[in-house]
RNA sequence: GGUCCGAUAGCUCAACUGGAUAGAGCAUCAGCCUUCUAAGCUGACGGUUCGGGGUUCGAGUCCCUGUCGGAUCACCA
């Protein structure tokens, strides 16, 4: 049953039968912890109709709704506020609609496709902590859309070519000396991040010497010897000169398999990838078009641009006078291909940082001048920067915080704390390890996914490490202590039924607020996807571990004497600790058995 | 300079989209393990919601204005 509603429906009733009038939205909301009862009316805006003060006419729809309703057992008035005390029987048939419902919080299909672009990185470095955010909150929005009956494309456009490449290119054949992945035993993505850091230094070396025998900066940037030969790898490049091609596949290659190992920790995955050296030609036959229809203008250099001040914009180059590509360009190319790949979908979303705002607002307009329905349904989820306490992420000040090495500090950590625990006497040795890769991963996501995704964000790694309170591993070991409860259940056979349910005829407090909490999922799972927010339903995973655990305190489970009252708290329990779990698997997140 | 975003407890974040005395976690202090896992629970302390106007029965939330951060405005990606 969905409570909500019933209320709803029942409170218009009141009013109808009152006033004669209803509105068409009432306001309800959660009731303050101070009060008591579940929800609140609130009245101010209905001493329209009811022609009386607020108080009065949430006195009089509490007297109704008690008399009439059959779902409120008492209330009280607050100033203007109807606070509403459920009858228990309405929370055990609540729970009953969970209890016999094993997809509770997957809502059913709704036959709709979205596709989800996320990662989408250079291949010219490792990950940093900016691409876990945005891997974390891509993957996490996509298994939000699954559970709001999506079916979901996970896809990213991987930058495989351009300047930045070829300048580790060009680095490792002047200094490489042949080092590989393996005969230096380092990690692809390191390896040729390695050289592109190389570049950079001797690039800039090159400059200063240039600058000291009377160059200008801006000539000496173009003449440095070393940028010199990564702009004509990029040349040769484009002219698919056979040699650059395969030293370009071959360095890819070793990113790859680098970026491979750290997706697979991360815990992330793609239906499909789409690969820039594949895609950065599509967009200009669609240019040209759009050329014909007049959307676009040709300037006398021949380059091409879209006029968009009529929107409050600028006006924006769509192909160089040399008739070359830019990035809009492809991004254009790409839009069109994934529809034409996936005919269904009936919209993107494009996970990357807030610094691109700009340009997908342009890309949406365009699309949308070129007649593309689809384009009204293309978002960008745009997420705001990630800052270390020391300010933010310096390549060249070399405070960029490595993925690789940040996954496996918090693991380490986590083993440091688990062990200092003793939680690991009773389980093996190999159980241990998947443990503290589930608690370390677990604090690091639910770290990051807290947050509001649109905020800029600090990451400071004393408080990512911390076990306790609002984190990941907090809820982790909530659920952990559900299940030792449910295995000690299972060792006696006892097992729930509905009859049971129908028998218990009052509820403690304690399990009146939890079950609360456990009734309001499927809408939190909503709201998240309506948000694309990963951090509502992070919070309503802490919320929904805390008022457990106060339950838990609370009420010692097995020193219950009526066998009914027993059964349904042990599938209370069990009830909140898959939903604990599906939230968790929402974000990506696993939960252990014992912890 | 134009445009956009942000500013909430000492710190990190919430606040159901205009509703009650603005809530959590961390930190600090004080309690609770003979009972299902103390990575827990209970309490205390902590606020001019950046400043100033306005709209409203009612504003952290909407409007105007100022201050301070940040992003963006390339024939870069």
């Amino acid at each position: 049953m969905n409570l909500d509603s019933t209320l709803r429906t029942e409170i218009q009733k009141a009013l109808t039968a009152l006033f004669n009038q209803t509105v068409e939205a009432v306001q309800l909301q959660p009731t303050n912890q101070e009060f008591e009862g579940s929800h609140t009316l609130v009245c101010f805006p209905l001493t329209k109709l009811s022609r009386k003060g607020p108080e009065e006419t949430a006195r009089l729809v509490g007297d109704y709704l008690v008399q009439h309703s059959g779902v409120v057992s008492r209330f009280n008035v607050v100033k203007g506020f109807l606070n509403l005390v459920l009858n228990d029987r309405v929370w055990l048939d609540v729970f009953q609609s969970i209890f016999v419902n094993p997809n509770y919080g997957q809502l059913s299909p709704n036959g709709e496709e979205i596709m989800i672009e996320y990662s989408s990185p250079n291949t010219n470095k490792p990950l940093h902590l900016g691409h876990l955010r945005n891997n974390f909150l891509g993957y996490s929005v996509a298994e939000i859309y699954k559970a709001n009956g999506y079916k979901v494309h996970k896809v990213q456009i991987i930058n495989d070519r351009g300047i930045h490449i070829c300048k580790s290119m060009a680095a490792w054949q002047l200094y490489g000396q042949g080092e590989n992945p393996e005969n230096t035993g380092m990690k692809g993505d390191h390896l040729v991040g390695k050289y592109y850091v190389e570049f950079d230094k001797k690039y800039k070396a090159e400059i200063a010497d240039l600058i000291g025998q009377g160059m200008s900066e801006e000539e000496a940037g173009k003449k440095a010897p070393i940028m010199q030969l990564a702009v004509e790898l990029l040349r040769k490049w484009e002219q698919r000169d056979p040699e650059t091609v395969a030293l370009w596949k071959t360095m890819n290659g070793w990113v790859y398999s680098g970026f491979d190992a750290t997706y697979k920790r991360m815990g992330v995955d793609f239906e499909k990838l789409y690969y820039e050296s594949d895609t950065y030609l599509l967009g200009k036959e669609e240019v040209l078009k759009g050329v014909e229809k007049g959307v676009f203008f040709k300037k006398e250099d021949g380059s091409v641009w879209v006029d968009l001040t009529a929107d409050g914009l600028d006006q924006k180059v769509l192909l160089r006078s040399d008739g070359t590509s830019v990035y809009m360009t492809q991004d254009i190319g790409t839009a069109i291909l994934r529809f034409t790949d996936f005919p269904k979908i009936m919209g993107q979303v494009y996970t990357v940082g807030n610094e691109q705002e700009y340009h997908f607002k342009v890309l949406f307009l365009i699309l949308q001048k070129l007649g593309f329905d689809w384009a009204k349904r293309c978002f960008h989820l745009s997420y705001g920067m990630v800052d270390l306490p020391t300010g933010k992420m310096k390549s060249r000040e070399g405070t960029v915080v490595d993925a690789d090495d940040l996954m496996q500090e918090m693991v380490d950590e986590a083993e440091k704390q688990t062990r200092e625990l003793g939680k690991v006497d009773e389980i093996t040795e190999e159980e241990a390890l998947k443990l503290f890769e589930m608690i370390g991963l677990g604090a690091l996501k639910f770290f990051l996914l807290k947050v509001d995704p649109k905020k800029r964000m600090l990451f400071d790694p004393n408080e990512s490490i911390q076990l306790q309170g609002f984190t990941g591993p907090f809820i982790q070991y909530t659920h952990a202590r559900i299940r030792a409860i449910i295995r000690k259940a299972e060792s006696m056979d006892i097992v729930c039924t509905e009859a049971d349910l129908k028998q218990v005829d009052a509820l403690e407090p304690a399990e009146r607020d939890a079950l609360n909490v456990l009734s309001l999922f499927e809408s939190r799972v909503k709201e998240a996807a309506r948000e694309y927010s990963p951090a509502v339903i992070a919070n309503y995973a802490f919320d929904l571990a805390k008022e457990y655990n106060k339950f838990y305190q609370n009420i010692p489970i097995f020193n219950e004497t009526n066998p009914a009252r027993l059964r349904f708290r042990i599938a209370f329990s069990k009830a909140t600790a898959d939903a604990i779990k599906k939230a968790m698997n929402l974000l990506g997140i696993a939960v252990p058995e014992k912890m």
